[in-house]
DNA sequence: CTGAAAGCGCTTACAG
DNA sequence: CTGAAAGCGCTTACAG
């Protein structure tokens, strides 16, 4: 059972295959009504589907985009995946995804995938010193934006972030008003600029509060394994805290399950606040109040952005940053 | 800045294309270790990425497999997604994802655009009367792999599944076990074929038990929205019930978070139990009683059939059936 | 041991 | 209004 190609169709309807790549490609302002027509019926009939690959051969586009994140089992990716497939796709585009573990060298090995598919761009969330990755990209030609995390060496490539510090200090901030003075900060890895970025919010916030406490500051990972793991930690520490803001939000699932688990009330004894606002932090008991960052909206704008390139468009802003919005629930 | 082709290389050595393309591809038995060395040397140097478009063209081969899934979102098919991408990449392919949201009509859009793609074979995570899709991809030759989810007329075609009537049997048995005589079932949306095994596990082992009785099942779908309304329904349909059981773990998301909210206490007052056993379930509070479906082994294995059968390897079992397992924990 | 040539299925100037 | 031809970058018999 051969394929149908635009040669079938075209000794089919007795004309060249230009002119049927052209009526099937809508360059056919010059052609006549009747071919057309005769044309459009016999592909519809011979169940014609285009070879794409071939398109893409001749072309030099593939319609596809690639999307780099280091895990899609993680909530927060994989909204942006969708949203990123969502848009992708609204724009006759299609996607390609890797999960890359936050490990350089899949990230590497997965950008020569994409170039050798000729992608036609990637989205690219990284996984820490992705620099070199990015020259490469460069290096061929591939336009990339930048979701989430920044990539040392890049802050003025194409991006989309939300604004980490700030939303860090509106958590901060409340937790303070709320009389909480002993606020421990859960980092996210070392080597990610979104960790940097929060911590950053906290010290600054911390500071301008006058409650600054280095002994405070605990590094995780930004995982429900690393949330478990740094709350152990800093109940054993002898540390005293009466919060704990979670550089992500499943860092605090992860937390609030060890500190439940010990006997903790939450908010009574300990107030909780995550950061993201994945969807199912609204469902757990109590719901975790979290700063939000609109993931979708994130997703979905890289998305637009890199396709705005890929076309030429003309592109008003490089740089895209949403703001993260303090959402009040039950854990502080 | 042009890319480096293999005619590049080729001329830079003083080959020929042939004899390039047969070192980069290991088909270099008769190619002298002097020229052999010199080949791959330069295109170290040169950075030469191949083109897998053009090398696609004149294969017919992709190296690519397509996904075709409800919603990403949903952690059961990222959990799956993940695996299966895991298990590609392990054997030399790539992977293109496409939400169907369980609609009939981007299913088909999208199983075009993937043959279009000449993606070398499909995992198939239907949404539904998906039969003439599948018809689709039989006439273009295309190999496919259901997961999860049985397709009408499609029973006996290549498929992983998980034995669903027997895993809720399981749960109806323990919940009888330990008393309940009431056990409510919120079933999946009509349709769907897993749907439809589970609620029969429900009928035969409640009409074993003779506690079987129709008023206590209800229709809903499997989104947590789904499981907040169904058990808001339930609550207000005047029927008693001492346990739930819910066709999946994000329906008992949405059905705890109700129950929650309305002062019951899980399991005192009302047992709990899901099905599918997705990661978070054992972080939220209490801990979600489930059947257990061995989610990354089935993508992992779904992704290593469709694989064989892409390469013509002998394939010993076309149906691939896994047991469910009950995990008892906090809810029930 | 290596090269010349055809072919994969399309698109795109160009010519008529 | 339509066709002939070249080309995209590779692979693969085949010939020598």
């Amino acid at each position: 059972m051969k394929k149908v190609t635009i040669m079938d169709i075209a000794s089919m309807t007795g004309v060249s295959k230009a002119t049927v790549s052209m009526v099937l490609n809508k360059k056919d302002s010059c052609i006549s009504d009747a071919t057309r027509n005769r044309i459009l019926k016999t592909a519809r009939e011979m169940h014609y589907i285009p070879n794409s690959i071939a398109r893409s051969l001749s072309t030099n586009k593939s319609g596809t985009i690639g999307i780099i994140l280091p895990d899609i089992t993680n909530p927060f990716f994989s909204e942006i995946a969708r949203a990123i497939e969502d848009g992708a796709n609204n724009r006759g585009y299609n996607v390609m995804f890797c999960n890359s573990d936050n490990n350089i060298k899949k990230e590497e090995k997965y950008i020569e995938l994409m170039i050798s598919k000729l992608v036609d761009g990637i989205i690219f969330i990284s996984g820490g010193e992705s620099r070199k990755n990015l020259e490469r990209l460069t290096a061929n030609n591939i336009p990339f934006v930048l979701v989430d995390r920044y990539v040392d060496g890049y802050e003025n490539g194409y991006g989309v972030y939300c604004h980490n510090e700030e939303g860090v200090m509106q958590g901060i901030k409340y937790l303070y008003d709320k009389g909480k003075r002993k606020i421990a900060f859960a980092k996210g890895p070392k080597g990610l600029e979104t960790s940097k970025n929060r911590l950053n919010g906290y010290k600054r916030a911390a500071r301008q509060y006058g409650i600054y406490d280095s002994k405070l500051i605990f590094e995780s990972d930004f995982t429900i394994e690393g949330g478990k793991a740094v709350t152990e930690y800093m109940l054993s520490s002898g540390t005293e805290f009466d919060s704990i803001f979670y550089s992500s939000d499943i860092m605090a699932f992860g937390g609030m399950k060890v500190l439940l688990r010990k006997g903790y009330k939450i908010p009574d004894d300990i107030s909780i606040i995550g950061f993201d606002n994945i969807r199912i932090s609204e469902f757990i008991e109590p719901e975790l109040t979290t700063v939000a960052q609109p993931i979708y909206k994130m997703g979905n704008r890289s998305c637009e952005l890199l396709i705005d390139i890929i076309e030429g468009a003309e592109i008003s802003q490089k740089l895209i940053f949403f703001k993260p919005e303090l959402i009040i629930r039950g854990t502080a």
